[in-house]
RNA sequence: CGGGGCGUGGCGCAGUUUGGUAGCGCGGGUGCUUUGGGAGCACUAGGUCGCAGGUUCGAAUCCUGUCGCCCCGACCA
């Protein structure tokens, strides 16, 4: 390919609604443009990354002997009605775009495709016999994002790979997604891209066992707690640890202590000498679930805890088996809509007495009352006295009324020892999820009726395994990796080309042959090779070669008098001048050194 | 959804406070010079200032509405 013919327009100055350094590249460079909120087209340069990374993608899936399909992103409501996440992904923040059609019915734009492959794969497969099997494809996904942002990295459009396997029981779904997991390792690896893989809850898909393929990166949106050994890391979402002793509260007897103006936890501490860890925090919130109702909440945490909202949800959803589609905190505009007195917020305390939902308009009357379990072991503690202006000190869960629900609902943080071994302290980084795999189980197939018959003759839901993969977040996410002050440095194998050949003068007719020359012969080892034969000065050039971040640049210049060509290296900045042949050959051994043997 | 900000040639921005009929840099075109790290000079094209109303002799500028986009937050009372 001739740059000329390239379509190549990089931009001097950074756009400024870019915030990441690969945001900003990707558009300077000529990668990607903008068409609407969160929706980008890939331009030549783009498409050939992204072509390369499915080659990848689909060599390694379907070295799992998994089939290629193309399912419909069209999809009818009924299909997601009867799993039953129709509403939640419609209505509040719901993610899925959804139309009605010129007949009225309800359509969504596929953000997922758990219910078409389920009933698809229910209607094609009968018996054990034909089992296990898994489908994938490689295609644009439409989220309704709350917030789009960082280009590729958060957008409502974008490019998927998706698996899904069956199974005829537990023990093939485990061996399958493991056999998945390796491959994932496998694709990251090949894409030149260090991934962590971390235990991660499952959130909306639902399932069990569950895991990430994280890119490290300080922009990442996810925050990772790991162990010094490497055995366990998980997304904080999921992660757990034990928590730091609490300073025990010397007081012998009960007592309400004034505390005007101290309704939260640094005032309180700061004023009366209390360490954070001594008082329990009552937090009051409502969830509203997928059968329409709005449930108070009345959480306990230690004061120096913070609450995880994804433990919360599954706490919530296994004690009523409802499933929550929002969580929000109560305030006093929502009590005095609902006809109740305000709370007395920032002194609420464990034993708040349901009286105060009394008469709720459309609320449940009672809390649901969820307490952390480190909070539960405090022997003695300081919390809200439920009056204005009161704390109680000294208290015992006795005293408060007792323990109701007693689960983990609290982030784990770095600095906390871990589980598996507490000499070791959790750690933090930040990282971008590129891949998930999920046991799904019978969740889906249950739902939908997507049943086989097993080997004792016995209609049987089938156990599912999903696999996902952001081909198009994958390839920003490795510019996120891969880049210095100049440009982006692609990892050859996901390069839109591996050499560019930039003739220096285009007016010297022996540099223009000369490269031309090279050029060719590149072309007929298999290499990837872009020739810049644009009529720019050589340091526009240069500065676009760097840019667009092309592994292997030859130039084609001043010494070609000589026979001479310069041989440089994107990554490591490395400059040989060779003779010609031997810069041919030295490139080419270095290129296929790096593709994979087929 | 809450808060903040921005919409002015293709891109990045100034002008808006104090209304007087639009400007700078980059980019584009032409010509000459230059030719190894985003060249120089000259000429040139390109904008009903997001949109719709209103105020005014006169609106990019003031008022009202509306649309779009960006950033922060949406978890500790």
């Amino acid at each position: 390919m001739y740059v000329s013919q390239l379509m190549l327009a990089t931009l001097r100055d950074t756009p400024s609604d870019a915030e990441i350094i690969s945001h900003q590249l990707l558009i300077r460079g000529g990668y990607i443009r903008r068409v609407g909120a969160g929706i980008y087209a890939y331009l030549p340069l783009m498409w050939r990354v992204l072509k390369k990374i499915n080659a990848i993608v689909k060599e390694e899936i379907d070295a799992t002997g998994a089939l290629e399909t193309l399912l419909p992103q069209l999809q009818p409501a009924e299909l997601w009605k009867k799993s039953g996440r129709w509403q939640g992904y419609t209505d509040g923040e719901g993610i899925m775009f959804h139309l009605i059609d010129r007949q009225g019915k309800e359509l969504g734009l596929g953000p997922t495709h758990e219910e078409v492959i389920t009933s698809l794969v229910g209607e094609i497969v009968n018996s054990y016999r034909q089992l296990p099997l898994t489908l994938y494809q490689i295609q644009s996904k439409f989220r309704d994002e709350i917030r789009p942002r960082f280009g590729l990295m958060r957008g409502r459009e974008f490019i998927m790979k998706d698996a899904y396997s069956f199974h005829s029981d537990e023990a093939s779904l485990q061996k399958g997604y493991a056999s998945m997991g390796v491959a994932y390792r496998k694709i990251f690896n090949r894409c030149g891209l260090e991934a962590l893989v971390v235990d991660a809850d499952s959130g909306a898909i639902g399932g069990s066992a569950s895991q990430e393929f994280m890119i490290a990166s300080e922009t990442g949106e996810d925050l990772i707690l790991t162990s010094p050994d490497n055995k366990y890391s998980a997304n904080q979402e999921k992660a757990v640890s034990v928590p730091t002793q609490e300073v025990p509260l010397a007081v012998e007897e009960t007592s309400i202590i004034r505390t005007p103006g101290q309704s939260t936890i640094d005032k309180l501490c700061a004023e009366n000498g209390f360490a954070p860890s001594q008082i329990v925090k009552s937090l009051v919130m409502l969830a509203k679930t997928d059968d329409g109702h709005s449930q108070p909440l009345l959480l306990c945490l230690r004061g120096d805890h913070e609450l995880n909202e994804v433990k919360l949800v599954n706490a919530i959803t296994s004690e009523t088996g409802k499933t929550v589609q929002e969580i929000t905190i109560i305030s006093p505009k929502q009590l005095a809509e609902q006809g109740l007195s305000p709370f007395p917020f920032g002194y609420i305390g464990p034993d708040i007495d349901d009286v105060v939902l009394k008469g709720a308009k459309s609320w449940n009357n009672n809390f649901l009352r969820i307490f952390d379990s480190s909070v539960c072991s405090l022997k003695k503690f300081i919390c809200g006295a439920n009056q204005n202006d009161k704390h109680l000190i000294g208290a015992t869960w006795e005293t408060v009324g007792g323990i109701p629900i007693k689960t983990d609902i609290r982030k784990a943080k770095s600095g906390e020892r871990c589980l598996h071994d507490p000499t070791q302290m959790l750690q933090e980084r930040r990282g971008i999820e590129v891949g998930h795999i999920f046991q799904l189980g019978q969740k889906y197939s249950e739902a939908l009726g997507a049943c086989f018959t097993n080997e004792r003759g016995l209609q049987e839901p089938l156990w599912m395994g999903c696999y996902g993969i952001g081909i198009s977040r994958l390839a920003q996410a490795a510019i996120e990796q891969h880049h210095d002050e100049a440009g982006m440095i692609w990892p050859i194998a996901i390069a839109p080309f591996e050499a560019i050949v930039v003739i220096a003068n285009m007016k010297d007719e022996q540099q223009k042959e000369l490269g031309k020359k090279f050029y060719n012969q590149l072309k007929e080892a298999g290499v990837d090779a872009l020739l810049d034969d644009r009529d720019e000065r050589a340091g526009v050039k240069f500065k676009d070669a760097d840019l667009i971040g092309i592994p292997w640049r030859v130039v084609v210049g001043r010494d070609s008098s000589e026979g001479k060509v310069e041989l440089f290296q994107r990554s490591s900045r490395k400059t040989e001048k060779l003779v010609t042949e031997e810069a041919i050959n030295t490139l080419i051994s270095e290129i296929t050194q790096t593709k994979p043997i087929d």
